[in-house]
DNA sequence: CCCTAGATTTACT
DNA sequence: GTAAATCTAGGGC
């Protein structure tokens, strides 16, 4: 299976957000593999989008929104925990990531249920500091390369069946966008 | 199922 | 100083 091509990240972030959808994500830690598809995503934009980080300007911990699309923007928040972005934008935006919130276990799921501490394959990674657990996602992983079989990345995964957007959780501000996907496998 | 409180660090006002 | 793209445990229904 091979990865999904840069192109694919330089795209309009709310529509790379909807495409990832069904995507596969992969782990690998020295031999072991931990791997899951993509069912809930949000995306964060620019100066158009208040409650996205790079909305007032760059900084140390954003700096990964104006890189280059296609790696990793991995930041720490409420003093216990770890979020995977991955950055994506239309070429005349100047930043922009896609939050992916929740995967579908696939394989490892035995390493992962000894990373997150529990044995509820349902809630093992239903949530964007879940997932970072189970798949050992820290700062380690900030600007990696999703684009090559590394430690990390994301390739095709299932045909998306029906999209399901929302308000984005978590956020106070810009609450009218529907700018949260979900699919229901 | 629902709700609330508390954990605990960073980054920006 | 304080709010933050969150989670868990504990209580109630």
């Amino acid at each position: 299976m091979s990865t999904l091509p840069r192109e694919f990240y330089l795209n309009d972030t709310v529509t790379v957000a909807r495409n990832l959808l069904g995507k596969k994500i992969t782990r690998c830690i020295g031999r072991q593999k931990i791997s899951g598809i993509i069912i809930e995503t949000e995306a964060y934009r620019h100066r158009d989008d208040p409650a996205s980080h790079a909305h007032s300007r760059i900084t140390e911990r954003n700096k990964a929104m104006f890189e280059e699309v296609g790696r990793a923007y991995v930041y720490f928040t409420y003093g216990m925990h770890y979020c995977f972005n991955v950055v994506a934008r239309s070429p005349n935006f100047d930043a922009g990531a896609v939050l992916i919130r929740a995967i579908d276990p696939d394989e490892g799921i035995e390493i992962m249920e000894k990373n997150r501490k529990t044995k509820d394959t349902k809630r093992l990674a239903n949530g964007p500091a879940k997932l970072a657990q189970a798949m050992q996602i820290t700062k380690e992983q900030y600007g990696a390369d999703l684009t090559k079989k590394g430690s990390l990345f994301i390739s095709e995964g299932i045909e998306r069946p029906k999209v399901i957007a929302n308000s984005r959780v978590g956020i106070r501000k810009a609450v009218e966008k529907k700018w949260n996907f979900k699919i229901e496998i």
